[in-house]
DNA sequence: ATGGTCGGAAGCCGA
């Protein structure tokens, strides 16, 4: 069967129900995975998901900040949150398909805006949060596991996934440090960056732009900070990982756009 | 070099 899941970082999931709904009829994802929902579990919209076909769910939210969710068309097994870094601050969320596979979705913290864990406690947060994962991932690494890694991870790694490499040398999501620890993450289990499956590293790709420009789609200041990662036992059943690039235009839209990768599982 | 805009909360903080 084919299998469609989804990434967004939504920036308020209440606010976003019409570009769910877009969302579905762009890429009918049979799993979204959302970030940055800012909305406690109790009020959590669920309604509104149900109507969409996604009655099966697994939440982790807190109010205000932060928080995750998967929602899914299919049956959701095993399903759990975990926290990092000691904190209950809803930045995880997993479960397995009945075909097997397992998702895992995350938020990684943004890091704050000076690229040093010495004065800036985000960053070293950010650091630790990504070295924790790294561990995790490394502990259960086995070459049959089919797991999809998906989520905001505020990094964008390649020269290509922002608009200028030279220029964001020393601004977060782009400094040499967390691209060496996406790079650890990355090796803890082989993770296929999907997204670079599809579009050749050479290409310019991008799936969050600034609130603040005046123009995002002529300035196209962007970076790739969401992702769609698979372990090499899913490697063979990529057919597909596609940004939803128009979204950023949609009305009241998030600063993130959707990102769905497509497996034959 | 700076400030620009959102969202949620509550009279700023995080992105």
């Amino acid at each position: 069967m084919e299998l469609r899941i989804t990434t967004w970082n939504v920036n308020s999931v209440r606010l976003r129900l019409d570009g769910a709904a877009a969302l579905v009829a762009e890429h009918a994802p049979h799993v979204i995975c959302l970030q940055e929902t800012k909305v406690r579990d109790d009020a959590f919209p669920a309604a509104a998901f149900d109507a969409l076909g996604y009655r099966h769910r697994v939440l982790n939210g807190i109010k205000a900040y932060n928080g995750v969710a998967i929602v899914s068309r299919l049956p959701l097994n095993h399903p759990g949150t975990l926290e990092w870094c000691g904190r209950a601050d809803g930045r995880h969320a997993f479960a397995t398909l009945e075909c097997g596979v397992e998702i895992n979705n995350f938020y990684v913290p943004s890091g704050g805006d000076a690229p040093d864990p010495e004065t800036n406690d985000k960053f070293a947060h950010k650091l630790r949060f990504l070295a924790e994962m790294t561990n995790w991932f490394a502990a259960r690494k086995a070459p049959l596991n089919r797991l999809v890694l998906v989520g905001d991870l505020n990094v964008a790694p390649l020269d290509t996934d922002v608009w200028s490499h030279t220029a964001l040398l020393k601004v977060v999501s782009h400094t040499p440090v967390e691209v060496a620890a996406l790079g650890r993450l990355r090796a803890s289990h082989d993770w296929i960056d999907a997204a670079r499956v599809f579009t050749p590293p050479e290409e310019r790709l991008y799936s969050w732009w600034s609130y603040r420009a005046r123009d995002w789609e002529a300035s196209d200041r962007g970076r790739r900070l969401d992702h769609v990662w698979v372990t090499p036992a899913l490697a063979d059943s990529l057919t597909a990982a596609e940004v939803l690039r128009s979204a950023r235009g949609w009305q009241a839209p998030s600063d993130h756009v959707p990102v769905t990768v497509t497996l034959e599982v």
